[in-house]
DNA sequence: CGGCACATTGATACCGATCAATCGGGGTGG
DNA sequence: CCACCCCGATTGATCGGTATCAATGTGCCG
């Protein structure tokens, strides 16, 4: 099993047509493959989006916490349960969104998700992901992702450079996207945020 | 926790335009909520499909049976791990499938799982879901969903009627979707079905 | 300095949504 | 028992969002 310590990652997969759509992405803190040993080959790729630090830690060790680490392991179970809600999330976005609500939807995602992890800062997102990467992730074209992003620049919502979104407007980014923070089930709510306000 | 014993159900979400995605189909044998009592709410609803009988494990029993029986708790992860590869393979479908391919892709599933619970006979599935039912899954409109579906009759791929599915083509079926089983990760591999063969 | 990957913009095509109408079947009330 | 009604299925006409194709700009790295 791995823990992502630094960089981002995704979990991906490669249709038959050569494109590409991410499932996932990983931050600081997200493991991968738990459980993974179970099934015999692993459906999707995993690929790291930046440099990435990645600690590994065995099948055996992990045995040895999952049983006598009651906490820890509760803690990763409900982890995963997240994760699952994330897909969820992703599922009725694909399903459901236009491509504005669509992009606005997954950078309040990230940004929540940042914020818990401390990668934000004055409404700012360290987030390392080319339009390329968000065209594959939100099943668009880089082109359009291109288009949309203008849009929310230019009507003052958020603005993506290299590296990182700021988050202009945080209440109309949160209205555009339908956006209800809930699913993901952060629990810590010490860390107030301004998206977090917004909704 | 609960178990589908006998009928279909949905997880699904209504959006607040009113429109419902639908996130995943239990048919008879799936479970529900594995660890759902971590989390503070459920950020989604499940809503039975057909007349549905269902059996309730209560959490007492649910710790009971983890802790002390090694193996049905390795066959609930794998069971989690396998409904995660599926909402996977949905994002997928939904970000950079065709309508056409979408709906025989879903049908490529939705056969595999019919028959490994026996809901499948001579090529044809017992699937007692509407054609709008399928739009909310698809997240497509009623409307295309009875074009696509006509479609494929007309060229002798799959034909569906109130109640049930018949794959007349299933190599072309599986050939339109793309579908690679080895995510369903099935284990009774005694059950050689149509599809199987043809992929 | 040259090359390469990503970003940006324009023109056009097409898939699927939307609007609208009709049909069909099963259940219900008179 | 029959008429009505309502929901789902079907088909047609039109609209709009996003893909596609193409060209240019821009910044970084070798």
């Amino acid at each position: 099993m791995f823990v992502i310590l630094d960089g981002w990652a995704c979990r991906y997969k490669i249709l038959p047509s050569g494109t590409r759509q991410i499932m996932a992405f990983l931050m600081p803190g997200d493991a991968c493959d738990l459980h993974i040993k179970l099934l015999a080959e692993m459906d999707h790729g995993i690929q790291a989006l930046t440099p990435a630090m990645v600690a590994r830690v065995s099948q055996d060790d992990m045995q040895e916490i999952m049983q006598n680490h009651r906490s820890i392991a509760l803690a990763m179970y409900s982890a995963q349960l997240v994760d699952e809600a994330i897909m969820r999330a992703w599922i009725v976005s694909m399903g459901r969104r236009s491509s504005v609500e669509r992009l606005a939807h997954l950078m309040c995602e990230l940004y929540l998700r940042g914020q818990t992890i401390g990668l934000t800062q004055d409404g700012e997102l360290a987030m390392p992901l080319s339009q390329i990467v968000l065209a594959d992730a939100l099943g668009m074209t880089p082109v359009h992702i291109n288009r949309v992003l203008k849009e929310l620049r230019l009507d003052g919502t958020m603005s993506l450079t290299r590296g990182s979104v700021t988050i202009m407007d945080p209440q109309k980014l949160a209205q555009i996207a339908g956006f209800d923070e809930n699913y993901l089930h952060r629990r810590t709510r010490h860390i107030t945020g301004m998206i977090h306000q917004a909704c």
